[in-house]
DNA sequence: CGACAACATGAGAAATACTCATTTAAAGAC
DNA sequence: GTCTTTAAATGAGTATTTCTCATGTTGTCG
C-alpha cells in the first residue's frame, strides 16, 4: 500500500538527484531507499526512475507520483501545523541572532515563510546588540542563534542545519586559481581577508592554518562579502568563505575558488536553542523550514 | 510520522461509527486500531475522538485530520488509477449479470463511477439472457456475476462483498409485527411471497425453513420488490428480503420487519469472477468501489 | 445488579523496514 | 585498455513497527 513515506522519499530523490544524497536528507541509508523504491516499483509493476543518469530521471510513473507528492505533502504539512496549534502550544517568541555574516541570504525566506504560518509567534532579528549571543541565549534574551562553532553550555542544544565547505576565493589570474586544492603553506605567501571577528571563530584558522602552524603574510578585514570580493578580484588578497556564499560570484566568473587542503574544510552550521524550546511545534517547524529553504536556495551544501 | 494508513483508519472510523466496525472494514482487529489511534494521539498530543458516544464524535483535531483525509485520499486513488493504467493493463471488458433482484440500487452508482474512471473498460449489464450465469462466466461470456450462493467451479473465484440479514416483511397489523424474531414453525401458517426462482437459491428456504422441515401454508411469486411490498402491506402474505432492500419501506412505515430466528439469517453477497481477471487493476478497483458504494448507500450491512 | 457491548491494555508474534557488508555497473582518469 | 571512483543493487541479519490474542476496564440497558 502506498504511504506518505514513499512520497517523501521521491521528493527527496528528485531534489537530491541521487539515491545517496536523498538518503542523507531523509536520514536513512542508501540501501534502505533502494529497497524501499524497489518494493514500490514491484507493487506498481512499473519502474519509477532511470538510475543510470545524473541527476536521476523519472519515468512517467515516477513523475505521476511526484505530482501526487506535490499535491499531497503540502496539505499534510498544513494539517500538521494546525494540529500543533490545536495542541495548545501556540504562543511563542523567536528572537534570533546570526553569527554568520552571509546567512541572511537563506534566512530571510525562512523567516518570511514562518511569519505567514505562525502569526502568533513573535519572530525578530534584533539588531545592534553587542553582547555575546550564546550567553544571551542561555539567559533568555534570545531564543535562537545561528552559529558555526557550538560551545557546550548547560541547557543549550545545538541543532545541526547543514554542512558546507569553506573555499578559498582567489583572483581569476591568481597563481592558485585552477589548482584542485591549496596547502596551508601556500597561504604563508598571501594576504588573507576575513570578517572582523576573533580568529578562533574562523574555520580557516581553527581547521586549516593553526593545525599546520602557518600564518598568512598579511591580514586585513572587511565587513561585507561584496567588499571582500572586490579586494580579491583586484588581486589584493584571498579570502575563505562558505561555498554557498561564493556561488553567485563564481557563476559570474568574478573570482575563482579552490578547496582548502586535499579533503576540503567542512563545517556544520548549527541553530543553538534552549532545551525547553526544542520540543515546541513552532520551533520544530522553524528548523524544518530553515533546512528546507537552505537546501533550496544554497548550492553545494550537505545534510548534517 | 503521519501516514496514509492513519487517514484511511479515521475515514473508516467515521463511516463505521465505532472502532469494532471500522476494524472490520479495514480488515484489522479492534485492538490494532485502538493501538494505532492511541499512538497517533500521543504523538499529536491531542485526543482525536470521544469514545463514549455512539457513533463516535470527533474532536477538533480529529475533524482536522478527517478534512485532510478527504482532500488527500481521493488524490491518492486517482494517482493509483493512473499508475495502474501506465502499467499497461488498460484494456478490459466487464460484462456482468446480477442474480440478486434488488441489487441495482447500489450497483448503478458503482457502474457510473467506474465508467468515468476506466473509460477503456467496456462495462455492461447485458439483459435478457436465459442461460445460467455462472457457467456463462466460466466460458467467458460474462466477466462478473453478483450472487449470494457461490458454487464451486474450476477457475471461478468468489469475492465477498458484504453480509446482510434476511428479514421477514409483514403487514403493520400482522400478528408477528413487533416480535423480536419469528420461528420457522410460525411460517407454516403464512403465505410466503418470493421471487420466481428456484427455492434452492432462496435463503429463507435453505437456511431457515428447510433445516426445520417446515413448509409455508401457501406460496406465491412476484417479479418486483414493490409488488411484494403491496401484497405484504395488504395482508396477502409475508416475504423474506435483504434488510437493505426493505429500509425504504420500513422508513415510510409501509410494512414491519422481523428477524428470521433468534440469531437472524445472514448471507454473504459475492462477486463471482474468473481467477485470471482477479488481479487486473480495474477489477480490483471495481470491487473496491462496489464495496464502498454499497456501504455508503445501504444500511444495516456488514463487511464480509 | 448482571449481562452485554465497546474500548483499552500488555505481551508476544508476525511483518516490515532498516543497516551492514558486498557485489555489480558505469563513468573518469591516466 | 586498465585502474579508480562513485552510484546503485543485493542478500542476510537485525531492529522496529505493527499486528493479534487474551484479558481487563468501563459504560449501558434491561
Amino acid at each position: 500500500m502506498l504511504e506518505l513515506r514513499h512520497l517523501r522519499t521521491l521528493i527527496a530523490l528528485r531534489d537530491a538527484g541521487s539515491l545517496v544524497e536523498a538518503a542523507e536528507r531523509v536520514h536513512l541509508t542508501q540501501s534502505a531507499l533502494s529497497h524501499q523504491i524497489k518494493d514500490l516499483e514491484e507493487r506498481l509493476d512499473n519502474p519509477l526512475f532511470v538510475r543510470k543518469t545524473r541527476p536521476v530521471e523519472f519515468t512517467r510513473a515516477g513523475q505521476r507520483l511526484l505530482t501526487l507528492a506535490e499535491q499531497v505533502l503540502p496539505l499534510v504539512r498544513m494539517a500538521e501545523r494546525d494540529l500543533a496549534r490545536l495542541a495548545g502550544n501556540e504562543q511563542g517568541r523567536l528572537h534570533m541572532a546570526i553569527e554568520c555574516h552571509s546567512c541572511f541570504q537563506w534566512l530571510m525566506p525562512t523567516v518570511d515563510h514562518f511569519r505567514d504560518h505562525w502569526p502568533e509567534v513573535e519572530i525578530d532579528i534584533p539588531g545592534g546588540h553587542h553582547f555575546d549571543p550564546l550567553p544571551a541565549l542561555a539567559r533568555e534574551q534570545l531564543d535562537l542563534v545561528i552559529t558555526a562553532d557550538p560551545q557546550p553550555l548547560p541547557g543549550i542544544h545545538y541543532e545541526p542545519l547543514f554542512r558546507y565547505e569553506g573555499l578559498l576565493a582567489v583572483a581569476r589570474q591568481h597563481r592558485l586559481a585552477g589548482k584542485p586544492f591549496v596547502t596551508p603553506e601556500a597561504l604563508a605567501e598571501e594576504t588573507l581577508i576575513t570578517y572582523p571577528v576573533e580568529h578562533s571563530r574562523l574555520d580557516v584558522f581553527t581547521q586549516f592554518l593553526d593545525p599546520a602552524g602557518v600564518r598568512p603574510k598579511e591580514l586585513r578585514t572587511a565587513e561585507l562579502t561584496i567588499m571582500m570580493m572586490q579586494l580579491v578580484a583586484s588581486g589584493r588578497g584571498v579570502c575563505a568563505l562558505p561555498n554557498w556564499a561564493l556561488t553567485e560570484y563564481l557563476e559570474r566568473d568574478y573570482v575563482k575558488a579552490v578547496a582548502l587542503g586535499e579533503k576540503g574544510v567542512w563545517s556544520t552550521l548549527f541553530a543553538a536553542i534552549r532545551e525547553e524550546t526544542r520540543q515546541a511545534p513552532w520551533m520544530e517547524d522553524f528548523l524544518r523550514t530553515a533546512r528546507e529553504t537552505s537546501f533550496a536556495v544554497l548550492e553545494g551544501i550537505k545534510p548534517a
